[in-house]
RNA sequence: GGGUAGGUACCGAAGUGGCCAAACGGGGCGGACUGUAAAUCCGCUGGCAUCGCCUUCAGUGGUUCGAAUCCACUCCUGCCCA
């Protein structure tokens, strides 16, 4: 009996589009564990509730016993894929990007087992080919395939630059899907053509073709563009159970269903107030990246602060001024920025928000930036929507 | 290699000797209204300071009382030709 049989129907669901799943059903009824293919390229230190719906998927393979394979991408990394990209990625060196990649793949283990994960660094193959191997991989592909793609389509029309070295990403994604045998390849709707190259490339290997499995592309807070921490949009897996829980209150309503779909695989309750749906959502995500009690409490806090607007009750940072620091609001705010929140201001960012009214002390409302503070007493300095810190 | 059009703040885009820290739009931020939603309205959006000062319009040097604007050279990009 073949245990994998069973599997493809929820296997399939979740997925934008599958190339195909006659081909999937194929390969299942082999009988034998799947090498499912993943990619990331460690572009950025952290991975984000985008990267998690492929992730998710990749974990279901895991659970119905295939093999798992995470590429880090350290030396795709360094061109950036330019899917959906409308410019050239700034490029990175080898350094930074393995330096992303330590916390990417402790990151990517919140999700995925990592007993049953097989993590290989691209890097690994491509820094052993010799120029002649690269130009005997790029005489499998023409230019024209290349240029096929929406997004170089689009900025040569525009008249923006397309470099030569862009053009070899989807090629060195589609290697890494030879070399390591992919039986399935991951990722977001925007890798077609990426993972399409794959395929091209095993046939010109004499190898099995991999089925294409593309998953929806989740939105960023931003309700536009997609979840990117480079667009600061995203909202990270390792970030504070507040943060991320406030950040996840914060997009829309519309963007709601997507989140339910994409994230909790679910659709949202009709008959719950969409405030409620959202506060739901936000501790199940929370809960699930820290835990049930931390959730709770980030719910409870959230309420505190922003429906009650109970400042003075709420868990603040507190904030001791530097020695010598003259009273005034403006100095206070940079400070307190910087001190509490890691945040920069210059004097003016500080001005501007005390005259926009949204600087507060002891409840009261402060717009003139000279205001002078006696801190004889202890109080809530409120700096802008949601940064406020104790004082005393 | 030749021709040609360009490089302005986060992005797009005006400005072509003083009225330019630089129009306008987008984005962002803040306020009001709310449910940290949407829509709407208002304000802000180089730095430091009380008039004012300082650093910015690809880079370097120059012309000028005065340059984002003129000149020279350099770097970068698109397009056309070879």
């Amino acid at each position: 009996m073949n245990p994998f049989a069973d599997q493809i129907a929820p296997l399939v669901s979740g997925c934008a589009q599958v190339l195909s799943e006659k081909e999937l059903a194929a390969k299942l009824a082999l009988g034998r564990p799947l090498r499912v293919k993943l990619g990331v390229d460690p572009t950025s230190p952290d991975i984000h509730l985008g990267h998690t719906v492929s992730l998710s998927k990749l974990r279901q393979f895991q659970e119905f016993g295939h093999e798992a394979i995470l590429i880090i991408g350290d030396f795709t990394a360094m061109i950036g894929d330019p899917s959906g990209r409308s410019a050239t990625r700034p490029h990175l060196n080898h350094e930074q990007v393995m330096e992303h990649a330590k916390t990417y793949q402790e990151q990517a283990f919140r999700i995925l087992d990592p007993e049953k994960t097989t993590v290989r660094y691209n890097g690994e193959w491509f820094k052993a080919m010799g120029f002649e191997d690269v130009i005997r991989l790029n005489s499998r592909v023409t230019l024209q395939q290349m240029l096929q793609r929406e997004d170089f389509r689009e900025r040569i029309d525009k008249g923006l630059p397309v470099r030569a070295h862009e053009i070899q990403y989807p090629i060195m994604q589609g290697w890494d899907s030879v070399v390591i045998k992919a039986d399935v390849e991951l990722g977001g709707t925007d890798q077609l053509f990426n993972i399409l190259v794959g395929r091209d490339l095993q046939h010109e290997e004499g190898q099995h073709q991999q089925v294409a499995m593309m998953l929806p592309i989740l939105t960023g807070l931003d309700g536009v563009q997609k979840m990117s921490k480079s667009l600061g949009n995203a909202v990270g897996v390792a970030e504070a159970p507040g943060e991320m829980f406030g950040k996840i209150m914060s997009i829309s309503d519309t963007q709601m269903t997507d989140f339910y779909r994409l994230l909790l695989h679910e659709e949202i309750d009709p008959t719950m107030h969409p405030m409620e749906a959202k506060k739901s959502l936000a501790e199940r995500l929370t809960t699930r990246f820290h835990s049930a009690l931390l959730a709770k409490g980030a719910r409870e806090e959230f309420e505190l602060r922003f429906s009650k607007k109970d400042l003075e009750a709420a868990d603040l940072p507190s904030y001791i001024p530097v020695e010598g620091l003259p009273c005034d609001i403006v100095s206070l705010g940079v400070d307190a920025f910087e001190k509490s929140f890691g945040v920069k201001k210059s004097r003016g960012d500080v001005r501007r928000l005390v005259e926009g009214g949204s600087v507060s002390w002891r409840g009261e409302k402060i717009t003139d930036p000279k205001a002078m503070l006696s801190l004889e007493e202890p109080g809530v300095l409120k700096l802008d929507r949601r940064n406020a810190v104790k004082i005393g």
